[in-house]
DNA sequence: TAAAAATACTCCATAGGTATTTTAT
DNA sequence: ATAAAATACCTATGGAGTATTTTTA
């Protein structure tokens, strides 16, 4: 399995239309099937059911789909942060209160980063 | 972006050596570097430092690695779920309680899945 | 009969292989 | 001098396009 078969899975999920999510993805009808095909071959699951001349997610199709989101949101939050550490994040977190509650005697925190 | 290119990054971060990272992937040596050079590319950060001789993290790999984990992560949880939505999971939680306490005068809770 | 997905086939982009060079110790 | 990654070049797998067929409402 590759990103691609994820990608096209959630634009035929999200369109219920083979379609118009070729045409989102800007690739040709067939081609999109095929990937589709191949993808439910590979897990020996039914993604999909054509069979009434409307597309529909499968219970596991719908299952699928909640994950293959949070495949990207993972990736991209990865993206991200790889971005902060290459530019000089260290992974610290800050803690701290509002200064307006120093009068109760704790110390107060400063909240800091490396960017001064 | 492919998870081709994660697969073949956690290995190389794992081994720290391309030709190890390689064999363990079962290609060539160059395909590998290749590939692990396109993914820098396209994130326009390095990932490996390979200049001392021996294959290092750069403080962005190290973060990235954490996440391409987590990418397959995710991945293998959802078609794990979605064999199990195939399977007639519903989804349903069943909360309740071992019946020896049942004498307190709390209502007897059943603990039922699709299969009965 | 019409709309949409599946198939047949062709083409080509690129993943992967082999041979070699470069680099750093 | 050696070990390992990078580069050059070639091969071939499979992703994508066009044309057509099948299906079902």
């Amino acid at each position: 399995m590759e990103l691609r078969h994820l990608r096209y899975f959630i634009a035929v999920a999200e369109e219920r239309h083979f379609g118009r999510a070729a045409k989102r993805l800007h690739i040709a009808q067939p081609p999109l099937s095929r990937q589709i095909q191949a993808l439910e071959a590979e897990l020996s699951l039914a993604l999909f059911d054509r069979s009434r001349r409307k597309v529909e997610l499968t219970p596991a199709g719908a299952v699928l789909l909640v994950h293959a989101r949070r495949v990207f949101a993972a990736l991209d939050l990865g993206i991200r942060e790889a971005r902060g550490a290459e530019a000089g994040e260290t992974g610290r977190v800050a803690i701290g209160y509002p200064s307006s509650l120093a009068f109760s005697g704790l110390p107060q925190l400063l909240l800091a980063s490396d960017d001064g």
